[in-house]
DNA sequence: CGGAATCCTCTTCGATACTG
DNA sequence: CAGTATCGAAGAGGATTCCG
């Protein structure tokens, strides 16, 4: 079907890039099963405009491209999965050094804009700093609208996962609005402690929380 | 004029990084900028096929989003030139990034992709290893074709400059095709010798310089 | 139901020609 | 040299239909 792909025709690297993964969409899909497999229908969701004729075709280059294969959920749910390659995981530090680059470039919420808690874990995990988790072994988990997502912090480094975790030191319930008011507001134990929203652990924690992931201003 | 830039509508900063230099071209124009300011000929010579009503409005976008400052250049060359912002500086690192992952794909260069030379100057910064460069303090020239450019090498930093070294401990002078042989050959002094392209310094000095700019695979 | 193919309209791209 | 104007070709986006 795609006799020739367009190509910039350069011997560069990052027009050899750009040729892969420079069109519209293929980064936000790449993000997306960042996150572990999805099914069509799930990537169709998180990418509002798409339209299936494009990520059908998207998908599908994609895979030409050896970033993602094509899987089949074991039975009974026997529906087909997309996940990344190593190829295509190998885009994480494309995509964070994305993510720290417009994270100054969110603002405020528009009204017409969807937002995913997902897509807030992973913002907040390119924040990691090593320093401030020196001596901390904690897990705090977050159930945001109807998401649940959990970062390991242990020995320096972290980990952030979709999905609860088996057993966190810290839980927080919030919705979107509770969730990005929390990170972009001044005062977040104040406002976390008035809305009731840590239902495990102590404030102290998130504290300690926001200081190992501290979102660039 | 943009009456409605197009946008992917979504509160992530992925989104809103893509949202802005997620379009055909621009993050090339960008890597062009990155070693410094260019006129709209030499970006339009850098980027065959580009068509300049496509690189005009990549370049007006670009200054209202501000990545972008149209400069003059001082009498007696009083012509328009065009220049990074700090924001747009800030892009070098998704530019290393994207490189970095690029690089496998690069692959033989096929006779209809351009080259140029300070395409390499770029990939091999990215490359850079501290760890080889620990109380190595060295400037190395290269003139490849008709650019020039160099990198310095002092107190485990690096720097990669267009134009020529104040004083170069190594001079190396040669076609983009025996540049590119010599990057991704075996026995690299072997052939620099044969052909007689180490115009100053030893031929330790190319290998030292192999091994702190180790390009990947 | 998940996912791919088909249409149709609209926007963007790419190449060339043209102007200050 | 630095762009603007123009126009055919390609790609995006939405709706609908088809197929397992």
């Amino acid at each position: 079907m795609n006799k020739t792909t367009r190509s910039y025709n350069q011997f560069c690297a990052l027009a050899k890039a750009l040729d892969i993964v420079g069109e519209r969409w293929t980064l936000l899909i790449v993000r997306e099963l960042l996150s572990g497999p999805k099914r069509f229908k799930d990537l169709q969701g998180a990418l509002p405009g798409i339209g299936s004729n494009l990520l059908s075709a998207r998908l599908k280059d994609m895979e030409s491209q050896a970033l993602v294969v094509r899987g089949k959920l074991p039975p009974p749910a026997a529906s087909a999965i997309y996940e990344l390659t190593e190829r295509g995981s190998g885009l994480g530090k494309v995509v964070g050094e994305l993510v720290k680059w417009g994270f100054s470039l969110l603002g405020i919420p528009k009204p017409e804009e969807c937002f995913q808690p997902r897509w807030a874990m992973q913002a907040l995990l390119v924040t990691f700093d090593p320093e401030a988790a020196q001596g901390v072994s904690e897990t705090y988990e977050f159930r945001i609208d109807d998401e649940i997502f959990h970062f390991t912090v242990h020995d320096g480094k972290a980990e952030g996962l979709l999905g609860p975790a088996s057993d966190p030191d810290m839980v927080l319930v919030a919705t979107s609005l509770e969730f990005l008011t929390l990170g972009f507001g001044e005062n977040q134990n104040g406002y976390a402690i008035k809305k009731g929203l840590i239902k495990r652990g102590t404030p102290e924690m998130l504290t300690r929380f926001g200081r190992i992931f501290r979102h660039l201003r």
